[in-house]
RNA sequence: GCCUCCAUGGUCUAGCGGUCAGGACGUCGCCCUCUCAAGGCGGAAUCACGGGUUCAAGUCCCGUUGGAGGUACCA
């Protein structure tokens, strides 16, 4: 038997985090079994559907590296894979369900629904629908279904008894059979409600393990219920906790939490947010924390898996991010720093490769860098109190006469390079006996403007050059002098 | 409310009857150091609670509490 997985996102937006992680263990899943990975489009709730979505989900998955042997943009052999494409394929089904009891059509409209649900709300009941048409004898129901009457399909579920099933994650899960309700099929528009539409394509699909978030777990009886009622084979399931942004809520866009595309924009490298996502709710058996798609494919296991609800934990992500980018190639590195470089720096003649190197070890995600780095670009307003260092032994009497003595010798520089400005200030520093300290915080503090800076001194003084070294130094001297 | 599921430091987790409860992020301290990082070293911090079962319970059972999911002509 093949392995078949699915990842089976609605094209409400973009591809959030949780679905994300479900897509990457189907993918993981697959490979690992040599099967194939699928991608279908759960679009049958056409109100909802969001224009550039299904794209949206094409080039996520893309991003993600997650590749796909059958979707609707790669074709295969059960296709269509968009479910709105795929509308005739459904009915029948129903049709079948009805002839052998197990469906019913229903007659109530929304609008009396409603009313009978909110009774019940103020009753404190669970509503359940009271199977109030499938008392309709099959010809009545018939005629009325032909005469254009408008109506949906019910699946009739047993009111005694329980179901239950084997999930691979969470055991058996059991549920009486009188909790279920009889949930429509089939709705009035003619589009299958995911209910229906979910067991029919998975089965046409030849999907045979279903992994999925865990909102379905109540529910699977229901479509297991389906599958024996077409006397199809269930497939095995696996449901995944969901993911969370803090203890009680769970990561929505709502709140502002980011989804894949806006961590890639923010910065983060791929296949950190990979890595990181995969650990979110499995882990390997041993200690190892840092994976490759293939890694994974590999290394990832069902035992593996955690039941509980994880936190997604953005300091955590972060390191992992920064991790990736500081073990990453230099060359590499430098491409992907350019355009954050170029936000602040562009036309500023400024040495990328040489900044690069400082930057580095010092960026845990892209976006961070053009704050780094906009002193360089222009001078910030600072407060002298900023010459002011303990434990550099220094202030503002101190850190002027510094800057005064220093600008004749820096003047005197002609090879405007890190060794020469080094060693002129090693010079400097071994004639007046002082500590490096004394002269190093003053010089970097005027130049720019800011308490903490990747690089010291010397490299900043090298990356700005000669001209705006001594713009900056004198413009330092003139605020200690007022 | 009802149904289903879950429960190890702040977070992600290891553990599958006998461990000094392991790792990672974060956090704190020290070293290095012209700042911030990086790097090195070290510290604090966890089995939700209550009953059982057992010679022995984080591990098994029951309950409580807390949390999540479901309760749609949404997925």
């Amino acid at each position: 038997m093949t392995v078949r997985t699915r990842f089976a996102p609605s094209p409400t937006g973009y591809l959030h985090l949780g679905g994300l992680r479900t897509a990457l263990y189907c993918y993981l899943f697959a490979k690992q079994n040599k099967g194939k990975f699928i991608l279908r489009i759960e679009d049958t709730d056409q109100e909802r559907e969001v224009d550039g979505a299904i794209e949206m989900i094409y080039s996520s998955m893309r991003a993600a590296g997650l590749h796909y042997d059958e979707g609707p943009d790669v074709g295969g052999e059960y296709g269509p894979y968009i479910q709105t494409e795929r509308k005739d394929i459904y009915l029948p089904y129903a049709m079948q369900l009805i002839e052998s009891g197990h469906a019913y059509p229903c007659f109530c409209t929304v609008e009396e629904l409603a009313e009978r649900r909110e009774a019940a709300a103020e009753n404190g009941i669970t509503f359940k629908y009271d199977k109030k048409c499938a008392s309709i004898p099959k010809d009545e129901a018939k005629k009325r279904m032909a005469s254009g009457e408008p109506y949906v399909i019910r699946q009739n579920m047993p009111i005694e008894g329980s179901s239950s099933y084997e999930d691979v994650l969470f055991g058996t899960v059991e549920v009486p059979n009188n909790e279920l309700d009889d949930n429509v099929l089939i709705k009035q528009n003619g589009m299958p409600t995911y209910n229906f539409a979910n067991v029919i394509d998975d089965h046409l699909m030849a999907i045979t393990h279903v992994m999925r978030g865990s909102e379905y777990i109540s529910s699977t009886p229901k479509y297991n219920l389906l599958y024996d009622a077409f006397g199809w084979e269930r497939p095995i399931y696996i449901h995944l906790p969901v993911v969370m942004k803090d203890a009680t809520r769970k990561l929505s866009k709502r709140y502002g939490d980011p989804s894949f595309e806006d961590l890639l924009d923010m910065g983060y490298v791929k296949d950190a947010i990979i890595n990181f996502i995969a650990l979110l709710g499995w882990n390997p058996g041993d200690n190892r924390e840092f994976f490759t798609l293939d890694e994974l494919v590999e290394a990832f296991s069902l035992e593996g898996l955690s039941k509980s609800p994880s936190i997604f934990n953005m300091d955590k992500l972060k390191w992992f991010n920064f991790e990736y980018i500081r073990n990453m190639p230099f060359a590499n590195y430098l491409k992907q720093a350019t355009p954050w470089f170029d936000k602040e720096l562009q036309g500023k003649n400024i040495d990328y490769k040489r900044l690069a190197e400082l930057t580095q070890t010092r960026t845990e995600v892209f976006n961070q860098l053009p704050e780094m780095i906009d002193f360089l670009a222009e001078l910030p307003e600072y407060d002298i109190a900023f010459y002011t260092h303990k434990k550099m032994k220094t202030n503002s009497e101190i850190s002027l006469t510094i800057l005064k003595e220093l600008i004749p010798v820096m003047e005197g520089i002609d090879d405007w390079s890190e060794n020469t400005i080094h060693e002129t200030l090693v010079n400097f520093i071994a004639e007046k006996g002082c500590k490096n300290g004394l002269v190093y915080w003053p010089l970097r503090i005027a130049m720019s403007g800011k308490l903490n800076t990747p690089g010291g001194a010397i490299e900043i003084a090298y990356l700005l050059g000669k001209n705006e070294t001594l713009k900056r130094m004198n413009i330092g001297i003139d605020k200690l002098e007022n």
